[in-house]
DNA sequence: ATCTATTCATAAAT
DNA sequence: TATTTATGAATAGAT
């Protein structure tokens, strides 16, 4: 690898070989983990020195590991076979990630990845497919938006109607506790006035306040 | 490692992903496999790709290896100790069949079922994912279609060079032949003729003529 | 263990 | 997926 190639074969030397396990063994452990994690995969290593040290390294357990190896594909015997239920739970495993794996390819695909393997009917299937849920999607959505919208159109009636009310009480408020009418009549539209109203009786549920929801036509 | 440097965290785009995970999947192998020869150690790796396939190594049986794992140092449970395993294969079970239904839920919604517990923000990012999903299908099922059209005029194209050929040997076996050249001339586009040259060797692929793109206007 | 000259591995582009 | 290429990493041998 570096300053003359070598070839691979068992190195003689005890020593030599000792230090190239030790360089290597780093190099192969870091490279396992790097695996592990930029591609989302499961890696399970385990290294036994000629001196029979261990050296090991699992991304998740390595008792998962080996379990699922065990299992998987290898279906029979890796580590002894313990019971007829183990092996019934290991087929039940291996049915379920079966499923998974059906599922997630079914997602790639719909997702618009992993499309190269098709043909064009299935392609064809795919885009209806799509086609019908984007439809289905767009539309629910749109009545979410056109409830919501009258909704707030509803509540803002509501407030405008209880404002409207509010204002025609003043003159007889005014009148009835202070006698104070003016000739020219009562200001309608002064904030004062319709500030006065606002220890009214609130609307039902959360609506407490409609200037809360106001600005916000697309709230969720 | 090369054109850039790359940070170790998981690879977000699912094709990129599994670029690296078969390139660094080989490499991971190799220096394995290398490690046991130059240092005459016992290695056993395995890998779980993200959509569950499986890869191993072994320098010598994976069950041998395993077996001396689970005793070597972990002494305790490692494989048999049926109770235990049971118990992990259940909880592993019940996170395998929490993942279908994660999944399924997905593609419930990606098929526009059951989208009525969804809020605005979560149907929005629905449609941006249908849309480009929807995209990405028809693009790759156009080009499919594209190539399937250019390979049929492709085909058309060298029959009907072959037919011209055959027309053009016409003259000359009436005239040898039989004797019956007339005056006018040979009549080139009687289907007689034609058909009478189904029997001329067909002509291979890389095509030896001028006449080689004749039909041809979009060959590609 | 540390240093480097080299080979190797591989990210990105094709 | 395979190939190519530019570049970062790993490492054999020396110290």
């Amino acid at each position: 690898m570096t300053r003359t190639r070598i070839k691979i074969k068992k190195i003689d030397n005890i020593t030599a070989r000792q230090v190239t396990f030790s360089k290597r063994r780093r190099g192969l452990f870091k490279k396992a983990e790097e695996l592990s994690v930029l591609c989302d995969a499961e890696v399970g290593l385990i290294v036994f020195s000629s001196t029979g040290k261990l050296f090991d390294y699992s991304s998740s357990s390595m008792n998962d590991i080996v379990t699922k190896y065990s299992t998987h594909s290898h279906g029979i015997n890796k580590l002894d076979k313990p019971s007829l239920e183990l092996q019934l739970e290991a087929s039940n495993s291996a049915k379920l990630s079966k499923e998974i794996a059906d599922r997630t390819q079914e997602l790639s695909w719909l997702k618009g990845d992993d499309l190269q393997g098709l043909g064009l009917n299935e392609l064809q299937q795919l885009e209806k497919t799509l086609e019908i849920g984007l439809d289905r999607v767009t539309d629910i959505k749109e009545n979410q938006i056109m409830s919501q919208i009258s909704e707030l159109q509803k509540k803002l009636a509501e407030k405008e109607k209880e404002a409207m009310l509010c204002k025609a009480k003043i003159p007889f408020m005014v009148d009835s506790d202070k006698g104070i009418m003016q000739e020219e009549g009562v200001s309608l539209d002064s904030t004062n006035n319709i500030s006065s109203c606002i220890s009214d009786p609130p609307l039902e549920d959360g609506s407490s306040d409609i200037s809360l929801t106001l600005g916000l036509p697309f709230s969720n």
